[in-house]
DNA sequence: CGCGGAATTGAAAATACTCAAAATTAGTGG
DNA sequence: CCACTAATTTTGAGTATTTTCAATTCCGCG
């Protein structure tokens, strides 16, 4: 079952060392804020948000932006690209617990111990916001605000999990698949893309390694989906030709 | 796959109305406050906190304290007892996310939609604290030190959901039970009782559900389990004999 | 054009499930 | 306290789903 997908060594395609942004990121001018940390801020509170943000940071692709047990100072809001986040097992396998889009923030689970419990991976070039945890806490003293977002986007992480609990507990493959499709179809409608048609940003592996399936099992659904008329799939490009089925089966039609 | 455990309608089994305790709660003389959310208060901080305590409430037996969908207003606190949290899917199946002893906290996954995502129903008759959510959030401003605990928890939260993914994502049904056992046993050491002798609070169903597997399976491995010599097991009385072996299995010995 | 990683496909095998029946335990009322 | 009933658990046999192993095929890229 367990997929053994190589994480790059430390050595190999390092963050660009200090390519500090000449422009200071601006959340009130950015197209996630209402879908990241500054949602339902005002003018005033965002800016002060703003000053504290530090410099956005580039991760090359397969690019590590932290490793599991690193020390936890910042949290991430991706700004561009895709990332994914895994834990490594008992038995040094990997198990990948989410995968992130821009306006989604990283780190959260690193609060509790003060390290990172997760290592998170670019799945292509990307950019983060990098949120010093402790000034972001010193803000919350006085942007109340900011503290009930905070607690907010803790909880949805939580329900989120939850849902992938669901999602590989009580389901079958082909209902998982359907699931995954239609969640990562809903994520882009909310960015203001097609929930239809999409670019996957992460291997087959991978799928399969964050579903609890093999990789050969993930190629054989995308196959039968697409035979069943449900999708067009050209590599790594997803169309969904009947969404409404789409949906039924992830719901749990028996097919 | 899915088992169907029946979920006790609104009517049977109604929490005891209005049993408002004599003695107001009191963290400073609770024997879990250590693992609970005053951890590591001061005395007058502590104070503060009890005081927005509200009462105790008793649920009993297969009794809900809350239900999915419920308006969102308290957390809660285990004082006594041991609690299931579920999920119901679209298919009407339940998921169990997870099981919630003394010093656990219970609601967290309700603050960001303001409404319960799950539902909580007692495994015998219980006991929990009652926390306003809204006057917590107006503690935080005055307690920092209480604000970073909460933060803590919640962290630990989807931490514990991370590894629940683990479990129900790469590992093997042999496996998956083992590293319940040794959690469970854990979790009991941290509260003061012993590690490899306790009583299971659900039934197998439950235990087949939250695993992502049959009431049988879980059956077959407790027997297997107990013929190779690794538990002794009469009814929900779970008595670990190899700790050794069974940590061994846990971490994903192939036996 | 060829190389290497990624994906697909097939066949056999393993794991866990389903269905069915029996055994055990818990709960209830006499 | 016992008898009876319902609920839970155990066990067995057969089956379905998914994995494993192996062999191609496809695609991007130098």
């Amino acid at each position: 079952m367990m997929a053994s997908i190589q994480i790059a060594p430390s050595a190999v395609r390092q963050e660009t060392p200090v390519a500090k942004e000449a422009s200071s990121p601006q959340c009130a001018t950015c197209g996630l804020h209402s879908l990241c940390l500054p949602t339902g801020l005002g003018e005033s509170d965002m800016q002060r948000l703003d000053s504290i943000i530090g410099r956005r940071r580039r991760i090359p692709r397969d690019g590590h932006l932290y490793r599991m047990d690193d020390g936890f100072a910042k949290l991430y809001a991706v700004r561009v690209g895709h990332f994914k986040t895994y834990q490594v097992n008992s038995s040094g396998e990997q198990q990948i617990t989410g995968f992130q889009m821009p306006g989604e923030l990283l780190g959260m689970d690193a609060i509790g111990a003060g390290r990172h419990h997760c290592g998170a991976v670019a799945l292509e070039d990307s950019e983060v916001c990098e949120i010093p945890f402790a000034r972001l806490e010193e803000l919350f003293g006085e942007v109340p605000a900011l503290l009930r977002h905070f607690h907010r986007l803790m909880s949805q992480e939580i329900t989120r999990e939850q849902n992938a609990m669901l999602l590989l507990g009580g389901m079958r493959a082909e209902q998982r698949l359907a699931v995954f499709l239609v969640n990562i179809g809903a994520r882009y409608a909310a960015r203001g893309y097609s929930s239809n048609k999409f670019q996957l940003r992460m291997m087959r592996e991978e799928i399969g390694n964050y579903l609890g399936l093999t990789i050969e099992s993930i190629s054989r659904l995308l196959s039968k989906f697409k035979k069943d008329g449900y999708l067009k799939v050209s590599n790594r490009e997803i169309e969904v030709l009947d969404p409404v089925r789409l949906k039924a089966l992830a719901a749990g039609a028996t097919h």
